[in-house]
DNA sequence: TAAATAGGTAACTTTAAAGTTACTCATTCA
DNA sequence: TGAATGAGTAACTTTAAAGTTACCTATTTA
């Protein structure tokens, strides 16, 4: 399968509201359907989509399939956002050294 | 015009190829477009794109359109991310509480 | 001032993502 | 054990995003 591309993968809203309910309590996949809109198969593919790419874990309890956050997906996120982090707290001890100067 | 999604917006790519660019030096839009395989009209799209969504400023220096960072759409960004930062930072608090009890 | 350079935009095509319905399997419970 | 519940998936439709080409304006320079 195609690696999945994580800034793709919460750019979608109603994954980013799925990744936000599960920072409350994880839940059943019927329980997270139950909060849209959409049909639940459509939740089903966005929690597929979530878990291939490290956002959240399932594990099965009976019938039930329990979904939870899972670190690695925001991991990388945080990679990218710190880089550019960095850049703008650089960019401001640039200037401040700047100030100091004159 | 309608209010453009932050993460839509570094969904795309190129359009975080830009923003790394742009992380090492302003540049015009010519040069932009150089650096990509793509037509010079797909990227002053992307230009566009991230002009308005916050992610870059553009100033006309005579002919040339000189793009640079901005903050604005970066801030978006970390005030998501921090949320989930806090999430695990939370997380792993209380699992430390859970060893001190233990 | 004509040619070259820098860039915007409209019209169009293609493609992929997100949704739907219909079906299936597995588990639980009455 | 049959009905109800929880969930996956295949096949299809629709839509929006990203790209293209063609054409236009503005600025610079030879």
């Amino acid at each position: 399968m195609a690696q999945l591309d994580v800034f793709q993968v919460i750019a979608d809203p109603s994954r980013r509201q799925i990744l936000h309910l599960l920072s409350i309590d994880q839940l059943p996949i019927n329980i997270i359907a139950n909060n849209f809109e959409m049909s639940r198969p459509a939740v089903s593919k966005h929690l597929k989509i979530l878990a291939d790419s490290g956002f959240i874990s399932i594990s099965v309890k009976g019938r039930e399939h329990y979904c939870t956050l899972n670190e690695d997906g925001f991991v990388q996120l945080k990679n990218w956002m710190d880089y550019y982090d960095n850049f703008w707290k650089t960019k401001l001890q640039h200037l401040e050294a700047l100030m100091d100067q004159g």
